[in-house]
DNA sequence: ACATCATACTGTGTTATACATAGTATATGT
DNA sequence: ACATATACTATGTATAACACAGTATGATGT
């Protein structure tokens, strides 16, 4: 069942890269729901089930900050990175880059024809 | 403690890049032992107690083939990537880098300083 | 001969978190 | 009045790297 193996990939895959995309968005202060239409416009689609803890999480660990405010007769929740989070998220773009650099290096001695296309598009 | 967050935060990153790392190694056979020093020539530390079992379970749902051999007086399992290991890892390249962009985009369009940093670096 | 190290691998419980699913509240559009 | 969009909260399930422990055996050092 290929189909269902490269699914469960390409989630462990993504727990990665949500981290790092939604702290990036978060330099300056967005709610929850424009912040997820932000990310769909960036090519991560990202369910509010997903986001909302995921916020909340951020946030326990001291890497967001968030206050209610009204605005256009709606209660919202803006994020913004607090310092901490500034630090983490450049150690962990750090992270991706290396592992990045690692799989184009591994690439480029051992994949065949995939490496071509892989260089050849960047 | 950021340090712990980050700790966590680091080994969801790497759950994603560690078995298209792997894979990506296999397009020619390797055994666990020198597969593991490859890896680390190429920066990415992993333990045998991940590496081994990773292995067995990339195996298991068809990714991956393995035989034994008896090479310098030692039994080895040799593992190499399927034709269906093969094109998972280039979808999976294909996830890879669609993040990857995602992430830069967001960088460029919402990182102050860090957007400058990481494109001068590229 | 024996101790130590390197080689080569197997087994399994713990921990963390996206996802899936369900839900509430309220403003706006038809 | 009803449907849709906006904006969010709550929680159990599924998954897998890590951490840790272990076995077997060849090569090397004393």
């Amino acid at each position: 069942m290929s189909s269902e193996n490269f699914d469960n990939l390409r989630l462990e895959l993504r727990r990665g890269g949500l981290v790092v995309a939604v702290l990036a968005a978060l330099h300056s202060e967005q709610y929850g729901y424009t912040l997820r239409k932000i990310m769909a416009d960036h090519g991560i689609e990202i369910d509010e089930g997903t986001l909302y803890p995921l916020l909340r999480r951020l946030e326990i660990q001291g890497l967001l900050k968030s206050k209610w405010r009204e605005e256009q007769k709606r209660n919202k929740r803006f994020y913004q990175l607090t310092a901490a989070g500034k630090q983490i998220l450049q150690q962990l773009l750090t992270e991706w880059r290396n592992m990045d650099s690692s799989i184009n290096s591994i690439l480029k001695e051992y994949g065949h024809a995939t490496s071509r296309t892989v260089s050849a598009s960047r």
